[in-house]
DNA sequence: CCAATAGTTCGGTATTTTGGAACAACGGTA
DNA sequence: TACCGTTGTTCCAAAATACCGAACTATTGG
């Protein structure tokens, strides 16, 4: 049986499943997941931008060590679902929040830059 | 004026954030800033794990530069804020519900556990 | 059997994390 | 003023990660 390394459900802990989806590639490839109505497999699933094979490898296989999503071989290719049910059961509600919150970063490159316009502390405090 | 450098809350990234939250000692860091009526310094906020000083402080410049808190220096110690008001701005419901969610994760260490109980895929898909 | 496709693994380089030691800044005390 | 204890940063080097190209494996189709 073509078996690829996945946590249990009661096994995913949230800074894994945070860390995970703390990446551009990794939550493009989230929302792709998300919005699919099957499995896809890891090229319909990685975004077109500048990643080489290798590092897209990499990243599914953060997304499935973290818990976030299921990879099953299937033939040539592997077909990759969201574990939507799994991760619902132990972070009610989590996902989604995530996958809205996405909606409103999209755009913007969200990537390497350094920090656009940076702001200075204020004497008093923030937006409290 | 005593300043660090944050980001504008416009540029607050999802990504940065999660990545930020994605982190054992960051999350303790934020839950702690959570709970708290006021503003804490660095050593109330951070754990009493094993972690060196100049490593928490790396993870407090981590969690400004993302935008999660405001940091004040007053007299000898700085004062730490989560950005509550601008987070939710910015990603309406998702800082509560990673707040929720963590405490859905507390007690088991998290940590660096490699993968408690590992589980192979099935033939058809998980939890779907 | 041969070629094409989908991903993984390997090797080296670049970036990030971590902690110890040294340092700077402030508050309190005399 | 000088001196100390506290708080936190910066500097440095070691360990761990991320990234890519190249080589490799496995499966499908002709």
């Amino acid at each position: 049986m073509s078996c690829y390394l996945h946590p249990a459900t009661d096994d995913i802990r949230l800074p894994a499943v945070l860390a995970a989806l703390g990446d551009p590639v990794r939550i493009a490839i989230v929302r792709a997941l998300a919005a699919a109505e099957a499995g896809l497999n890891c090229s319909m699933a990685g975004p077109i931008e500048n990643v080489a094979r290798s590092t897209l490898s990499h990243h599914f296989r953060v997304l499935r060590e973290a818990g976030v999503i299921w990879m099953v071989k299937k033939g040539v290719e592997n077909i990759n679902t969201l574990r939507r049910a799994d991760l619902d059961g132990r972070f009610p509600g989590l996902l989604d929040q995530i996958l809205r919150s996405s909606c409103a970063d999209i755009g913007q490159d969200s990537a390497s830059e350094p920090m656009a316009k940076p702001v200075e502390a204020h004497g008093a405090l923030p937006s409290a």
